[in-house]
DNA sequence: GCCAACGTTGGC
DNA sequence: GCCAACGTTGGC
């Protein structure tokens, strides 16, 4: 099994938007990036783990769990010119841009904050926290993610 | 709203 | 293939 971390605007599509859909599940489309992109398509399975993060909001950090509910297909919101994330680029017959489906498990007890990820020594060479990084999509190794989890009941925080 | 970091585009 | 211009991300 693998572990994922996957970013969102809570002003956009938050971990309560993503409670309340039917099924709890909601496909993760509008990607445009090739990194993101080839994640999803080879390496994203059934059943992964991933992180809830918003980002660019009041209280940036992991709120919440879901897991990978559908494997990578094509991003129909590409071919849709009255959607944001319009490609004409990418042709249906040979789409450019992959989502996966995601479903709800849980919310954390509380927000783990960047700010508080930021001082642990643990999480040093975590991706989400090297300089600069602006992926959406990022894979946490089991450590990582035992390790983040392992914050949630502490009070600890700094 | 600012701005640094970074990815993409397109002219050459 | 280089690289400047431009757009986007995302923390603050």
């Amino acid at each position: 099994m693998n572990y994922w971390l996957m970013k969102s605007e809570p002003d956009t599509f938050s971990i309560d938007d993503l409670m309340h859909r039917p099924q709890q599940t909601e496909p993760w489309d509008g990607v445009r990036n090739y990194q993101a992109r080839n994640m999803m398509r080879d390496d994203m399975k059934l059943g992964d783990k991933v992180f809830f993060y918003h980002s660019n909001c009041a209280e940036v950090g992991i709120v919440g769990i879901m897991e990978v509910a559908k494997e990578g297909y094509p991003d129909g919101s590409a071919f849709n010119p009255d959607d944001k994330h319009f490609d004409p680029k990418s042709d249906p017959a040979k789409p450019r841009w992959i989502r996966v489906d995601v479903k709800y498990i849980r919310r954390l007890s509380r927000t783990i904050t960047l700010k508080e990820l930021k001082t642990k020594v643990e999480l040093a060479d975590f991706t989400l926290l090297r300089a600069g990084n602006r992926l959406s999509i990022m894979p946490v190794s089991k450590t990582q993610w035992d390790f983040i989890l392992s914050l949630e009941s502490s009070t600890n925080e700094r």
